[in-house]
DNA sequence: TCTTACTTCGAACAACGTACGGAGTTCTAG
DNA sequence: CTAGAACTCCGTACGTTGTTCGAAGTAAGA
């Protein structure tokens, strides 16, 4: 098998799948299968408790098995991104405006790495791009086709409400969890930190406008879609600018 | 010392320091001695590399000695981030307008986030409150305090751009790590991915939209700048309405 | 001065990704 | 039809990691 750290064996398999070989004996496996062993784990318990031992147990073969299938982790953890970005509905499919599309394609991602937490940890640190996940920026790049931005301008949109998504998801995945998360005496992160910084909130003045803020603070999603309406504002002045006649660039 | 996993003794060392205790022999090293060796490390080998016996071996101690100044690893880590934090300007010193103020701290953010991409690393992640963090927030919040808005929407603006800003920010780093990044053969990570999508791209009308990009694709740096100013022109329009005598809410 | 509370750290533990090499299996070349 | 090449499988092992333990030494309070 190809050695890890080879970034062509994780794009070949990424895009060309496993390839068949011409002897010895049958694989008991597939590919498949072991992404989905591992997707399960990493939905049950965590990007953080995915080791390939464990995802090997789970399929009953020993750990140095997987190596047949899959050139290391990395490559396992760029397939489980691809395929579930292959889940996802193409964005230009959406109905409505533009506007809508962009909208409803924002607010979905959202959902769907606050439903699978682990999406955004692996997205976060940069993957090689698969055919799902290059499909999706085409689809994503087609809901500009008739609204006068060139290639180049949707582009720098679909970036921009991407880097806009991702550092959400990140931050309300993050409260998600210190939520969940408990400390040995079972209370959770978030009451443990709460309390300890309400205690230091009041100090004499020392925070002149966090003391102003009477309630808990707005909700992450509400900021999300708050934030996401501003962002698309802009957008539409340009894309009015762009469809004005004889104003092409 | 405390046990690990406990948030409260990392909170405790964070906002309190470190607390001297009355026997026993002196310590040779100080925890601001700890945090800037391992800042060190992660600067120069980032934050793979980070070790608790590295940081050790560097300070020439064993690895267990790090155990009496510090709870754990993560504690280390969040010690790292908020004196980080600390030693950039607070926003609300800025000058001009609120817009020019937000503005400037967004560029500056990005630029450290460039600088020292161990940052962004472990904010994304998710690190406890320390009163570098809380002052930070306290003084974005500041910037709001002539516009009309009220504390709750000033935070809203805020957790809005710093969304944005640590979106885009991974999004740069991703790229900067890529193109440094170098397979055993001496090609970098990403000369490597793009053959290999040009190759995918061409394939007789599959990818219908990114066929019509003629170029690179926009500028990270540039696209960062220009969703920057579309959600500030939202967030202008909103601070105008909050702004017009009689319409406080 | 004795005791108590410390610091230091070698050694060890459990868990990790992954390379190695031998045993068994299937296909193909001759 | 058979030899051996090419493969799968996996026990084992290597080198890491974060963290704990316990022994040895040190400073200060009683």
């Amino acid at each position: 098998m190809v050695r890890a750290h080879d970034p062509e064996a994780t794009l070949a398999l990424l895009w060309d799948g496993p390839t068949r070989p011409r002897r010895g004996p049958r694989h008991n496996l597939t590919v498949e299968e072991i992404v989905d062993a591992a997707t399960r784990v990493a939905e049950e318990e965590g990007v953080g408790a995915l080791s390939m031992r464990g995802v090997a147990s789970l399929l009953g073969v020993g750990a140095a098995t997987l190596y047949t299938y899959v050139p290391g982790k990395a490559a396992l953890l760029a397939l489980m991104v691809d395929t579930m970005i292959g889940r996802a509905p193409l964005p230009h499919t959406r109905p409505g405006t533009w506007r809508e599309k962009v909208r409803s394609w924002a607010h979905e991602d959202l959902r769907s790495y606050r439903e699978h937490p682990w999406l955004i940890e692996l997205t976060a640190t940069g993957q090689p791009v698969g055919p799902h996940a290059f499909a999706w920026t085409d689809s994503a790049l087609r809901i500009f086709e008739d609204t006068g931005l060139t290639a180049h301008e949707a582009l720098t949109v679909v970036e921009t409400v991407e880097g806009y998504i991702r550092g959400h998801a990140a931050k309300v995945v993050r409260a998600d969890r210190s939520r969940e998360r408990t400390t040995p005496d079972g209370r959770t992160w978030n009451t443990v930190q709460e309390a300890f910084l309400v205690t230091r909130a009041g100090e004499a003045g020392r925070y002149q406008a966090i003391e102003r803020l009477d309630t808990d603070g707005p909700d992450p999603e509400e900021v999300f879609a708050q934030g996401l309406e501003w962002l698309l504002d802009g957008v539409e002045s340009r894309v009015r600018t762009a469809s004005e006649p004889g104003k092409s660039h």
